[in-house]
DNA sequence: TGTACATCAGTGAACGCGCGTTCACTGATGTAC
DNA sequence: TGTACATCAGTGAACGCGCGTTCACTGATGTAC
């Protein structure tokens, strides 16, 4: 594949991935994405096999990203301390409005048991990962859970109720509650 | 209006109502939603203005169920048994499984930003009211918000994971983790 | 160096399909006399 | 009580549209001699 045609690629991956995270992985149409990419519809199938492959190759990319940049926490820090910083991010103002480099977990959460398996078996592995990143030992696995489910249902509802003085509420009391 | 129609319309709605905890309120087509409730997709029209007139009306119901529900828990209970009895019910295995009377958030949040103004204001009042509910002081709002967050994020994560012991965690985690 | 041909990325029109919505019609029920 | 007509809930075919996908083509770039 020549430089050209992989470069072209990763604009196409790219424009995917913001509207993954904006609208899931269902509502945004292929002729969309390429439009964003600067292209035209007719030539997707030349860099995906379909609309699933690409949907699901942004829906992998973007949770690897989380994960790297959890990694990059100092490692001197408790797995709780590590847990109160992933969340201060994830609940924070600028990343609820963000629209690259975010998480596709709260757009996409609800349309996950109406897509093909592999998206779940994306989810389960990424979900594993994170509590392997978030917890200490086996017997604190339970807190990384509860702080994942609090984290991405408080991006969501937060997501959901729009630019309000709710919102922000929402994402304060949602950090605090982190164990 | 005849008894026999407002029936009919309680059926289609019924079906709406299914069709939306399941599958969100985008998904369905009518054409289904008229077929469960055994009828033909022509007649639609005699009862409700509009799919997204339909969605937000089984939307809104469903939530004031929810909100029923939890005005039945004994009013001598503290705000926090009763958050904890809430979470009981919403994040068992049992709600996780069913498929009526169930709440719509969990499939229904991501995609609430792509649907008409009306159904985020039946969120913001939905929210407020969960809040004076679980609430027991202004103070204590907080708690209210994030176990909130708590339980919406860890049923669609548990939904999202599919029949599987991780799911049960997930449930089980969230669970021990309201405050 | 110049010419002829092959390769390749991307275009744009077309396809079959399912959708939300409309509408002429049907068949059952209710009403007038 | 019986007949003629009006009302009404529901049917099913049709519409225009946007979708995912296909494919013949174009124009630029690379290669052979």
């Amino acid at each position: 594949m020549s430089d050209k045609k992989s470069r072209t690629r990763e604009r196409i991956l790219d424009a995917a991935t913001s509207a993954l995270i904006e609208r899931g992985p269902i509502e945004p149409s292929v002729g969309e994405v390429m439009g964003a990419a600067g292209l035209t519809v007719g030539g997707f199938y030349a860099h995906f096999e379909s609309k699933d492959a690409l949907m699901l190759e942004a829906f992998t990319q973007l949770l690897a990203r989380r994960r790297e940049r959890l990694k990059q926490l100092d490692d001197s820090l408790s797995a709780q301390d590590r847990r109160v910083l992933a969340a201060a991010f994830y609940l924070s103002r600028k990343h609820r409005d963000a629209e690259v480099d975010s998480c596709p977990l709260p757009s996409s959460l609800g349309e996950l048991s109406r897509l093909p398996e592999p998206f779940r078996r994306v989810l389960v592995e990424h979900t594993e990962l994170m509590v392997a990143e978030l917890a200490g030992s086996p017997e604190d696995a339970d807190k990384a859970l509860a702080d994942m489910a609090l984290m991405i249902g408080g991006l969501a509802l937060a997501r959901a109720l729009g630019d309000s003085e709710l919102s922000d509420r929402v994402l304060r009391a949602a950090k605090s509650a982190v164990i």
